[in-house]
DNA sequence: CCATATAAAAATGTATACATTTTTTAGAAG
DNA sequence: CTTCTAAAAAATGTATACATTTTTATATGG
């Protein structure tokens, strides 16, 4: 496990609260590397929204913010569907089962964790997703998913959230498999703005 | 102007062609400093694009890939309309009108570069997106217009195509000011669509 | 007591030196 | 002549040391 796996994981972890200054000496000496790996690290978690850059005073673990989470939802809501759409040509049987049995993962195991749930989650998505072969496209739509991985660990989903989620992963597998890719692109975008829903109430209401 | 800035610029002007692999030590001699500035650099430009990481064989100038270009496009037609959208109702006179003083400044010096005249087109739409204060559907519509960048620098534009633009963007702004910021976004995004198109007849005639 | 200027400190940026990994090349065996 | 192996070369990754910039603390003048 790299660096930057490592101060990740750990930013995940909320052993940094927001608003907190990180200087880049004081992380080389708690993961115990030189500050070159360290200055490696936060430029690409930077970059991913997990710290800001305050310019040359170092970097901050950002607040949380209802609007980048609304702005983030809004775009996966019109990328993702046209990234689906793209792919449903070329989904073969294979692929339409391993996305299931990504669900049926999903279903069975209820120890996951919120942050266990979200990878996969996406590896679901991901997984009709690559099918495309727009590695641009894609490639955009899994930054912006990053982006949301920072709020999705603090989220205590309702177990009825979670069922409803299920479901509406498995209809659209079963609309893919009919071959009408269009309404399955409708589902998702509906999908999407619910998850995104969701997310915003439960910032609104519990950790501003 | 520091080294992200002047490696971008020779890549922009074609020093280094497409397919050509660069060291961290010859950039280092190229430039005159150590590698630690190389690297810092390299990382920016490899997120932007303008370098492929060859893993750990060192970074590539990437060719030119039409796919990738459709795929820029295709996302700056879903995302650019919305934010637009999301900006109208707080465009004041002012910024209106600083957006046809960028117009008027592109339409009046017939002497820009293909650079020079990416760079105010980006400025003008991004005076528009600005109003919105959605910062984090602006940053990604940002990243997608740097990627964009690494294309745009080749491509001869014809006056013709550069007229009916310079049009476009004109009936843009009238059409805001008139208060309906539905056909705009709708103008908009054929704007879009329409410079996609024109970039990748050029990249399959012309540069393959 | 407040403002300002100056010095000390702390933090980031960069260069050099070393370590580790990867790639290439040379050589020997089949 | 090919193929596998091992050694050398080259490239990236990392640590230490130094330079530059920025921040903070302090002292002095108003």
């Amino acid at each position: 496990m790299n660096l930057y796996q490592r101060i990740k994981r750990d930013l995940q972890q909320g052993r940094f609260p927001p608003g907190r200054v990180l200087k880049q000496a004081e992380l080389a000496e708690l993961y115990d590397v030189s500050r070159i790996p360290v200055r490696d690290a936060l430029q690409q978690l930077k970059s991913e929204g997990w710290l800001t850059g305050h310019g040359k005073r170092g970097v901050a673990v950002p607040r949380f913010d209802v609007l980048e989470v609304e702005d983030l939802y809004l775009m996966r809501m019109r990328l993702e569907p046209l990234l689906q759409t793209l792919a449903a040509p070329h989904l073969s049987a294979e692929t339409l089962g391993r996305a299931r049995d990504i669900l049926d993962r999903m279903e069975s195991d209820r120890t996951l964790s919120a942050t266990e749930i979200g990878a996969l989650n996406w590896e679901f998505h991901a997984c009709l997703y690559r099918a495309a072969a727009r590695p641009t496209l894609f490639a955009t739509v899994e930054q912006l998913h990053r982006q949301c991985e920072r709020y999705i660990g603090y989220q205590s989903r309702s177990l009825n959230y979670q069922d409803t989620s299920q479901r509406e992963h498995y209809a659209i597998v079963d609309t893919l498999q009919r071959g009408d890719s269009e309404t399955a692109a409708s589902l998702l975008e509906q999908h999407i703005g619910a998850a995104g829903q969701q997310l915003v109430t439960f910032l609104r209401s519990g950790s501003g």
